[in-house]
DNA sequence: TCGATGCTTCGGCTAGCATCGAACTATGAA
DNA sequence: TTCATAGTTCGATGCTAGCCGAAGCATCGA
């Protein structure tokens, strides 16, 4: 009837619920066992098994075997970005998952975005960069200053190089779905989260397939002094 | 069990090959009528009636009542991008719906993208837009420059001011599914998208439904000269 | 007022698919 | 070897959701 990529045929992959969950753990950007998978679905093995095949071959997931376990993660970050979509339109529509634990303010504070910082202190340090001139966002696009690189050289210890990636943009604009405007992505939106952890200032919540990131007292204040809101 | 956005609610709905046949139908940009959406899907009026309600009910679309019609649209740009990220995911996959048909060369060539243009002649846009200077892509963000604005005054008669929207970006890059690269999209690729079908260098097929963009011989020659990888 | 058209609601049918129990294979440890 | 664990395959089951026919509103034109 129609031209086109089949669309329908990759959503039905994620509009089970038992496979939405497994792709939402796989969002922590961790690789995940079929096991941990089965359990944060809230399935068997047995049915988790057929879940990941199916997801694998919709190319949506990669496995990697390792001694008796497989490992899963998502295939491209491209497909955290199309969830991330979904996931802003869902919460738009009012579409938020019924039981919603006590968890959720932390994860609307602060959580892992595929492999970036999310939520408020997401969208907050991402508006001190603009507000401090270390980055200068024009329309879409977001690009570093060279001030910037002096800042990060100077208060994290990151090299402007280090950010640099065939197929990545080192920034990029990511719409939060729960304060519904801009974080930071790309190379150095990671890079800054991982610093973040070597430095101890924040940890992922340790709860598996948790996206809940929590900032230690310590941590909690250098990021004020950097990214705070200030005055 | 988790909290978040319900992402599997919103999939589904898109996971229905007839719902997403209407979705992609809407693509176009255009408001359709609830029979139109119901021939585009393949199925009878009550059958569509149903999954109209339920796209409504999700807030992907938008109806609008007039006289005995009821005319839908997708409710956002947003809508239309998650679903063109979910067509780019479908592609790599290399999941194609089967019955290509004719048209499928023809629609990779030109297409509309909501309201501007895609396809090849889309993304050779932006390059030649790029090439000239007329904007300035840093890493994903664009920007029209001074020079830029002089030449949409000149040789199409698009004033700048007139690409002013409270809630969309004059540029912005929009990832092609076809071409696997970037197209112009925001307000700038839809005026000049405009533009192009009041000169009547492109129009619209005639086909109800169909996003193929067909260029007259003219249109052709001006989008070549102004847009030509000629050198 | 009458008929035609666009769209929706209702009810029943059917197919597809998620689910799990049971059995099977592969890896690692004792 | 033997046992335990991780994962898969197979077959049976049951529910969901898409589908259409028939009937019911609403709107338009005569």
């Amino acid at each position: 009837m129609k031209a086109g990529p089949d669309i329908a045929m990759v959503a039905s992959l994620v509009g089970d619920p038992a496979r939405a969950n497994m792709l939402t753990a796989l969002m922590t950007g961790r690789a995940l066992t079929a096991s941990e998978l089965a359990h944060q679905a809230g399935v068997t093995p047995q049915t988790a098994s057929s879940h990941l095949a199916k997801l694998e071959g919709g190319r949506l997931i990669e496995a990697e075997k390792q001694g008796r376990h497989r490992y899963y993660r998502l295939s491209d970050p491209d497909v955290a970005g199309v969830l991330e979509g979904l996931a802003g339109l869902a919460a738009r529509a009012g579409h938020m998952r019924v039981r919603t634990g006590p968890k959720d303010p932390a994860l609307r504070r602060a959580r892992i975005c595929y492999d970036h910082l999310a939520g408020d202190l997401g969208v907050q340090m991402l508006d001190s960069l603009k507000k401090q001139r270390l980055v200068r966002q024009t329309k879409q696009q977001i690009e570093l200053t060279a001030e910037g690189e002096r800042f990060l050289s100077n208060s994290l210890q990151i090299s402007a190089q280090s950010l640099a990636h065939p197929r990545r943009p080192v920034c990029k604009a990511c719409l939060d779905w729960s304060e519904r405007r801009h974080h930071l992505a790309g190379t150095l939106g990671a890079a800054i989260m991982t610093r973040f952890t070597e430095l101890k200032w924040a940890a992922r919540d340790a709860a598996p397939g948790s996206r809940v990131v929590n900032f230690s007292r310590t941590g909690e204040k250098r990021f004020a002094a950097l990214f705070g809101d200030g005055e």
